[in-house]
DNA sequence: CCTAACCTTGAAGCTAACTTCAAGGTCAAG
DNA sequence: CTTGACCTTGAAGTTAGCTTCAAGGTTAGG
């Protein structure tokens, strides 16, 4: 398989698939004598498991450490590992959407509950006074960081017929 | 108050308050006859109004077609609606996180069920197979996308005596 | 008067995960 | 034998939100 079948196949571009090569996230693959990559079905496989790993928030650098060279044969206590550290960073930005999420709707109400006889102006400065306050000390968050993929799909679209050049712009 | 103190008052860096006003997040101050910039009093204020709102999500391009330059003149209606639209945000993320979640811990269960006659090739096997047949299609999350600070925190550390030389590395 | 801690600027560097570009080689069809 | 869709490489560009650097001016204390 040439690399353009692969991207077909994997969903992903081809340039993407070169640069997993170059930052070692996909082993070297065999040349044809035209110098072009040559892929096993298998890589199908690979390039599903780590976009897949992206989505459950795991960095293009842990999944390489976690991904054996052989899909058989798997650190089991490593990757049990992450699996376990991963949710946990998952709970705890959790913890804080929810948090921003009460915050910004506490925000909403406190600016709708503007006291009659308040003009604009001191219902401003009132709520802005409450929303500072409302933060004793910056908020002590201590866990790793968790990356998720843009909600914009990084997965090139689902070729809708033939691409004819990469689509305009 | 030069921006050494507003620095210290608000828990902000120097260049990181520069770099806000370079990118017009702060409108441009006034000067002392040397140069140096002066901040009146209300400039800690919205600096702990803008890292607020970068803590709820919020990009600095949000914040900056938010802030007004008066901070008694809010566009209200503008105002609302980023709050409610960044609610929605946030919820579909939660929503995301819980899926993520969930389809790590399933991935633990069954990589733990692997059956007493299977050796760990073929369960690796039966577990990708699982795993990447669970997901039928990109799953089409089409909404605005959500920031959050790394959970380190951004702010600089709440200078615990003197800072001589901004500490070293 | 010296020194250290401030302040100034513009430019460049950092991270992550890619894409885009330039410049060229290959290959199948017509 | 020409066209155009592929493939190759290395280098540079992108985004966000800063920091760091280099090179220099200012100021308060001793």
């Amino acid at each position: 398989m040439k690399i353009g079948e692969l991207a077909q196949q994997s969903g992903l571009t081809p340039s993407r698939i070169r640069f997993y090569e170059r930052i070692g996230l996909l082993k070297t693959v065999a040349r044809r004598p035209n110098g072009y990559r040559t892929y096993p079905q298998q890589a199908v496989m690979i390039l599903g498991l780590i976009t897949t790993a992206q989505r459950a928030g795991f960095t293009l650098d842990e999944i390489r450490t976690l991904l054996p060279s052989d899909l058989t044969h798997w650190d089991h206590a490593a990757l049990m590992d992450a699996l376990t550290r991963k949710i946990v960073d998952i709970e705890a930005l959790q913890v804080r959407l929810t948090q921003s999420r009460a915050h910004l709707l506490r925000l909403i109400e406190d600016i709708q509950e503007r006291p009659d006889d308040m003009d604009c102006a001191a219902n401003a400065h009132r709520v802005l006074t409450n929303m500072l306050a409302d933060h004793p000390e910056a908020l002590d968050v201590t866990s790793g960081d968790i990356r998720l993929l843009d909600t914009k799909d990084r997965r090139q679209s689902v070729s809708p017929g033939r691409r004819k050049k990469t689509a305009s712009r």
